[in-house]
DNA sequence: CGTGTTTTATAGTAACCGCTACATATGTAT
DNA sequence: ATACATATGTAGCGGTTACTATAAAACACG
């Protein structure tokens, strides 16, 4: 054990707390009062724990991601492209109706556009997502060169549409769309996918 | 004329200035100063033309939609359906890509997550986002009906699916996707679409 | 010209924002 | 016990927020 006072609240229960106000009100939309509020504790122990605002976002986004990494790495070790894509579209839209969390998607809802202090949590968000586009379409060139995607199909274009696909239903479960809208979003995008 | 001192501004112009910022920074990034600046006026001006900074947004926001009303018609008039989704992806994809406006679509990043003073904005803009669905959805129930879309197709599940497609788009295009990257999703989604 | 009506610019308002100084509490090390 | 190090709660910092009171300016009327 460390020296001095010990910590009197848990960090990862509090980041879960401030993940699900950011979740819910976006980077900007979310203040200290609201944050605090939530995690049970003063504003002097989030600045001393996180740093400021940004970096609270940021370790709650981690763990955001962390949360997810499951589904993603399950669906694209699927055997083939088809089913990895079938997997990920429809664990997306499951998880997305998953009421027992906020509507919408973290990574897109956090700071899609804001004043200029989210600038930079704007781009973090952005270059995330286009982090998940490479996992997309690293997977779909495997299954190019195994065979299991046509000569003539192009993983980056492929990639990108079906990240569109997911980042359109974050928006339309933002806006409260059901279940079975979202099930239907990705049944009918993978339609467009090679067989 | 009216009786009283006359404005000394342009109402379109000022909203089509307000209608840049809110489409940059979002309705909760947009302030009052950063608003009047590009208004040029100040801001009693503001509030005696537009009531508050809700009404502008409204305002603003008609004003957005009746700049892209065109495109929907003429996409959405197109004599197949197929044709029809193809001129609406397709449109989206270049408005989208236009470098002479902002980045991304208002009514997506607009207000997709906030504050509770955002709420209604929030609501007002799932509202015309669900609204946009139901017109390509009866577009295509329409096609179903002329026999250019199959027996066993569903328009609404089409119809939700090219409005995800869509608002995935604008995601993207917030993030700073390129013109191309943003047709190949268009061209991609395509697939999907009965012929 | 004077009167009435509306818009304008100045200069604020109270409330809230992210953040922190400070004193106190609570632990370890000696 | 004493000293040290870290965390905590209170209370409030300067700055910004959306919004407005006020008075002067600019028009149409008689």
């Amino acid at each position: 054990m460390t020296i001095g006072r010990p910590r009197a609240f848990d960090v990862n229960e509090a980041l879960d707390r401030a993940l699900e106000v950011f979740w819910t009100k976006g980077f900007e939309g979310a203040t200290i009062c609201d944050l605090t509020s939530a995690m049970g504790i003063n504003p002097p122990s989030l600045y001393a724990a996180f740093g400021n605002k940004e970096g609270l976002f940021r370790k709650a986004l981690d763990r955001y991601e962390a949360k997810h990494a499951a589904l993603w790495r399950e669906a694209l070790s699927a055997p083939t492209a088809y089913e990895a894509v079938e997997r990920l579209l429809k664990g997306t839209a499951e998880s997305l109706a998953d009421k027992r969390n906020p509507r919408g998607c973290l990574m897109v809802q956090g700071a899609l556009s804001g004043g200029e202090e989210c600038e930079a949590v704007k781009a973090e968000l952005a270059a995330r997502r286009e982090a998940s586009i490479d996992l997309i379409r690293e997977r779909l060139k495997r299954a190019k060169r195994e065979g299991d995607l046509p000569e003539d199909s192009d993983p980056a274009s492929l990639a990108r549409f079906v990240a569109a696909v997911i980042h359109g239903m974050a928006v339309q479960a933002a806006g409260g769309a059901s279940r079975k809208d979202l099930e239907r979003v990705a049944t009918t995008a993978l339609r467009a996918f090679p067989a």
